[in-house]
DNA sequence: TATGAATGAGCCTTCATTCAT
DNA sequence: TATGAATGAAGGCTCATTCAT
C-alpha cells in the first residue's frame, strides 16, 4: 500500500466514527481535520469533496459493523450458539460494536429522504443482515437442530428489526434494560424452534 | 389566540416537515422561511433562535405521531383491535402516519451523540409509546381478553422495537414486504394470548 | 429607490472600475468587500454570486462608455464635428473615457474563450459603437455634408477598429503618440469626404 | 539540448496555448499539470513560480506570432505583396496565427493595469509589429515602388492598429464580416500608394 | 408584528508552493 | 529529474443572527 493509499484508509477510518456520531450533515471538514491531524489541503488531495469522503466512512462503517458481527457468529459452530452470539452482540446498545451506534440507523434516517447514493449502501447492508440470520438457521434446519416447518424468514426479519428497534430505545433513553428484554425475548423464541 | 401566537403556531407546523425530512442540521432557517413564506426578521420575532424552533418542531412530530396513533386506537373498543389498529398504522411506512418518517427515529438517531435535550424528548415519547400497549394490553387481560399470564410488558417492548426496526427496512429499501411481514407476525402473536 | 436597490447600485458602480482593471477572474469578492466597505455577507445579500455581480459591472462599464460618448457627441450638430467628438473622446487613452480601459477590449479579451454572456454583451457593444457612426455620416450625407459616394459603413467600421488597435497601442506602450496619429489619420480621411 | 531543457520547452509549447486562451489569472498550475501530462512537482523543477512560467509563455506566444507573420511575408519579394501577405495573415481572426487569438490583445488587455513586466514584452511587440510594416513599405519607396510622398509610419499604426481592431470585432461577434472589410479598405490604401 | 438589509463566522473547495522520496 | 503527498492561505459562498425601519 503506497503512502498515499495509507494516508487515504487512515483519513476513512479516523473520520469514520465523526460521522457516525455527528450525521454527515453536521461533520465539517474542519471536524476532520481535527480527527486526522491533517491540514484541509491533505484532505483534498485524498477526496474529491466531503461527499466522496462520506460515502466511503459510511462503507467502513457498516464494513466494520458486518465484520464484527461475522466475527461474533464465526466463533461458534452451533447455529443456536452463533443466533445467539449475534443477538449478544446488540446488548448493550450504549457500547455497541460501532462507535456512534448502528451505522444502519445513524446513516439510513438521515439519508431516507435526502440521499439516495447513501440510503443504497445501507440498504444493502439491511438486506445482507436478514439474509445472515437467514443462512444460520437454514444451516440449522438442514443439520436437524430447528424445526424443518419453522417460518424462519419472518423470523430472520422481525429479529433484525427488533435488534434495530432496540437500538432506537436503548440510545435514547440511555438505559439497557429494553435491550435487554428483547435479547431474552428473542433467545426464548429460538429455544422454542429447537428440535 | 393572538396573531402572534396564531404566527408562531403557523411556523411551527409549516417547519415540522421540513426538519423531520432534512433533520436539524441540515435545515436552514432559509428552508424555514421558504416553508412559511415569511422573512427572516420574522422567524426571529418568534423564535429566540434555531435551537429553540427545532425544540418545538420535534414537541409538534411527536406531537402528531401521538395524536394520529391514538385516533387510530380510540376507533376500536376490543383492545385486539385496538392493537391492530396500532400495527397498522405503521404497516405502509412509505406513506407514514406523520411526513418525512418517524420522528422518534428521525431526531433520536440525529440527537443520541449530540443533543441532549431532543433527545429526552425522544425518550419520553419511546417511552410513552411503550406504556400506550401496556396500557391496552393490561385493560384486555382485565377483561379478561387477553391471558393473564402473557408477559405483555416484554411484548409491548417488542412490539415497538420491531416496528421501528420495520420502519428502518422499509424507509431504507424503499419497499414495505418487510413491514407486512412483521406486521403480520406481531398480530400472530397477539391473536395466540387472546382467550 | 429602495435602500436595497440602492445598495445595489452602489456596489455595482464601486466595483465596475476593479473588474475593468484587474479583469473578471482575477477581482475577488475580497475586493469589491474593500470597494465598497460591505461585508461579505452582504455582497450576497444583492447578488446571488460573483458571477451575477461581475455582469452587472461589465454592463456598467459599457453603458459608462456609451453615455460618455454620446455626451461628447450630442454637444455638437454638425456631423463632422460629431465624428471628430467622439475620436477626441479616444485621443488620451491613458486617461479613458471609463476608469480602467476600454470594456470592450478588457472584458472581449477576457472573456473570448471563456464567457459567451459575457462576450455577448461586449458584442452588442462592439456593433452599436459601430453603428453610432453610421448613423452620423448617413445623417451627414443625407444633409448634404458628407459626399454621396462614402462607402461609409466600411469607414465606419475602420474607424472604429482603428481607435480600438490605438488604445491597445498606447496602452501597453504607456504613449500616446500613436494615438495622436490615428486621430489625425482619421481625421484627415474624414476631412477628404466633406463636401 | 539536455533533457531537462528539453522538458522546460516543451511546458513552455504545451502552456503557451493555454495561457492565451484563459489568461493568465485563471490558469491554475492544475491546468499546466494537465496540458503537460506532468506531476505538479515537476513543473516547479524547471520553474521557480507561475509568474516565471506565465512570463516565458507570453514570450513564447509573442514569438509565435512574430514567426508565422515573417514566414507569411518571406514568402513575397515584392512589398505590396508582402503587405498583403501580412494583412491577409489576420483576414480569418477565428482560425488566428496563433491559437487563443492575438496574445498581444491577450495579455495587454490582462496585464495593462497590472503586470509591467508582461506588458513591456507585449508593448515591445506592439513597437515591431509597426516597423516590420515601416520597414518594408520603407523599402518599396527605396525601389521605387511606393510614392516618396507616402506618410508611411502613420500609415503603418494605422494598419497595425485596424488590425488589431478587427480581431476585436471578429473575436466578440464571431463573425469575420468586418475583418474582410478592414482588410479591403486597407489594401485599396496600399494599392493608391503604388506608383 | 413584520421586514429585509447587514454582518461575520464558518463552510467547502482551490490554489500556488514545498518537500521528502 | 520526477513524483505526488502535504500545506495553509485565500476563494466563493452559506448560515444564524441582529437591527433599523
Amino acid at each position: 500500500m503506497s503512502k498515499g493509499e495509507q494516508t487515504r484508509q487512515m483519513i476513512i477510518e479516523q473520520s469514520a466514527p465523526v460521522f457516525n456520531k455527528k450525521g454527515i450533515a453536521a461533520t465539517a471538514m474542519s471536524d476532520i481535520m481535527e480527527a486526522t491531524r491533517l491540514s484541509k489541503g491533505s484532505l483534498y488531495v485524498h477526496f474529491d469533496n466531503k461527499e466522496v469522503l462520506a460515502a466511503e466512512a459510511v462503507d467502513y462503517n457498516l464494513e466494520q459493523l458486518h465484520q464484527k458481527t461475522l466475527a461474533a457468529i464465526s466463533r461458534f459452530d452451533h447455529p443456536k450458539d452463533k443466533l445467539f452470539a449475534y443477538l449478544d452482540t446488540y446488548r448493550n446498545a450504549l457500547k455497541p460494536p460501532v462507535e456512534g451506534g448502528c451505522p444502519m440507523l445513524n446513516f439510513g434516517m438521515e439519508a431516507d429522504d435526502q440521499d439516495d447514493k447513501i440510503l443504497e449502501k445501507v440498504a444493502a447492508m439491511v438486506n445482507s443482515s436478514q439474509q445472515l440470520i437467514i443462512d444460520i438457521i437454514a444451516d440449522g434446519i438442514r443439520r436437524g437442530i430447528f424445526k424443518a416447518d419453522w417460518d424462519y424468514k419472518e423470523f430472520a426479519t422481525v429479529l433484525f428489526a427488533a435488534i434495530e428497534g432496540g437500538i432506537l430505545i436503548s440510545r435514547t433513553t440511555r438505559k439497557t434494560d429494553k435491550t435487554a428484554v428483547i435479547n431474552r425475548y428473542l433467545k426464548k423464541m429460538i429455544e422454542e424452534q429447537v428440535v
